[in-house]
DNA sequence: TATCCTAATAATGTATACGAAAAATACAAA
DNA sequence: TTTGTATTTTTCGTATACATTATTAGGATA
């Protein structure tokens, strides 16, 4: 729940659920496997209790799916989910844009500002680059200030990064990524609500092209 | 997770959940509150396990809240709490009804009528009347058929529900609420998802108005 | 009476124990 | 080989035990 604080003073079913969510988001749980509680023990060290409250949260959020019979898998990403996720991403950003826009003050802006300069610089890796792109949305959250968008933008972040087949062809992403980001920044300095909305929508919608045709060229295959 | 299942053969912690929700919603459990685990064990018969989960569902959910030092209380609903939830449920229910419009379905438009016409006739009472104003909306959000959006319009649903100080002065609102709800209606039976989302502002809007004012009476007294 | 120290109490995080239900496996018979 | 059945194993839901930490209460002293 609360961001600054160190990892290891969280209970444990806290730090299960950001690590088994990093490694969703790293590729390395895929899509379908199954998750079962003894995994999650094993591979944590953890007793059962904070690796069921993990689990519960992760099926709850969506990253994670019954299946018949109470069987736990990695929630598989298909057209279908990838355009509710994205359906619904278009609505939420557009909103912490605009509220962004309406809210942000000078120290806001400053720190938004810093690390739109580090995306500027450019990235090391690819790795490092999807660091940058999500500090940038998660600092508009943040200055949106609001719990219910924060809740759900954040999920929605982390699942948009999971749509991914090859890994290739996602490097050059940074460039339009750093001139939406440009657009977005510059709208919320100027207050200006309905351009914050208008440009946040369009880099919705050029990251959902981008990864649904992903998604084809792969269900093609 | 499930909608139709009986809620006798769902897992306890689920029933545990549905049941605090239910008592946040009917005022049982108000603002402030302090909630502990013994408390839920007491009130509903269940050991720890399922009433932590609950409660960690719910917390996640900003039904609940941690204060100092681990401490769970119910979320108290001020001011800038509800605008939250209004800000975020605009952009929730206009995304709703927008999809609606576009994936109803001749099925769906007769149950959504049904609906309707169950409010046409009018409510017995105030929680007859609350009822079917949120079968309404479920009804909207299940033809969207979109998970992650369900997840968090139920959550704002129940939320802004929960905003109430005196009930007094809230059965009237069934005049605008009936003429908002055909509004909505015929938009999505036209396909009209541009109306669609205007009426789904406006509707939200209004009930923004008047659950603030309610608030603000209240905190001045 | 106010204050501080200590003991008791309660609350939460974590681990483990138990039982039921489902799944997988092994083995026998057709 | 296939099928059917019995047995073992896994998995999960639930309960409870243990440990640590915070909170409260009581009493002694200034």
């Amino acid at each position: 729940m609360q961001s600054e604080q160190e990892l290891t003073d969280l209970p444990l079913s806290d730090q299960v659920y950001a690590k088994v969510r990093e490694l969703l988001r790293d590729g390395a749980f895929v899509s379908g496997q199954r998750i079962s509680e003894a995994e999650i023990c094993d591979r944590f060290q953890v007793s059962r209790t904070p690796a069921r409250e993990a689990i519960r949260r992760l099926l709850n959020e969506g990253f994670l799916t019954t299946v018949e019979s109470g069987r736990i898998i990695v929630a598989p990403i298909d057209i279908e989910r990838a355009e509710e996720i994205y359906d619904m991403r278009e609505a939420v950003e557009c909103l912490a844009a605009k509220l962004s826009a309406k809210k942000a003050t000078t120290k806001d802006l400053i720190e938004l500002r810093g690390i739109l300069d580090e995306q500027r610089r450019g990235a090391t890796d690819e790795t490092d680059f999807l660091d940058i792109n999500d500090r940038f949305h998660r600092c508009v959250y943040k200055i949106a200030s609001n719990r219910y968008l924060l809740r759900s933008a954040e999920i929605l972040l982390v699942s948009a990064g999971m749509i991914r087949g090859t890994t290739q062809g996602r490097y050059d992403y940074n460039t339009w990524s750093l001139k939406d980001h440009e657009e977005i920044y510059q709208a919320i300095e100027d207050g200006n609500t309905t351009a914050a909305e208008d440009a946040a929508r369009r880099h919705v919608r050029r990251g959902r092209m981008q990864r649904i045709s992903l998604l084809k060229t792969l269900s093609s295959v």
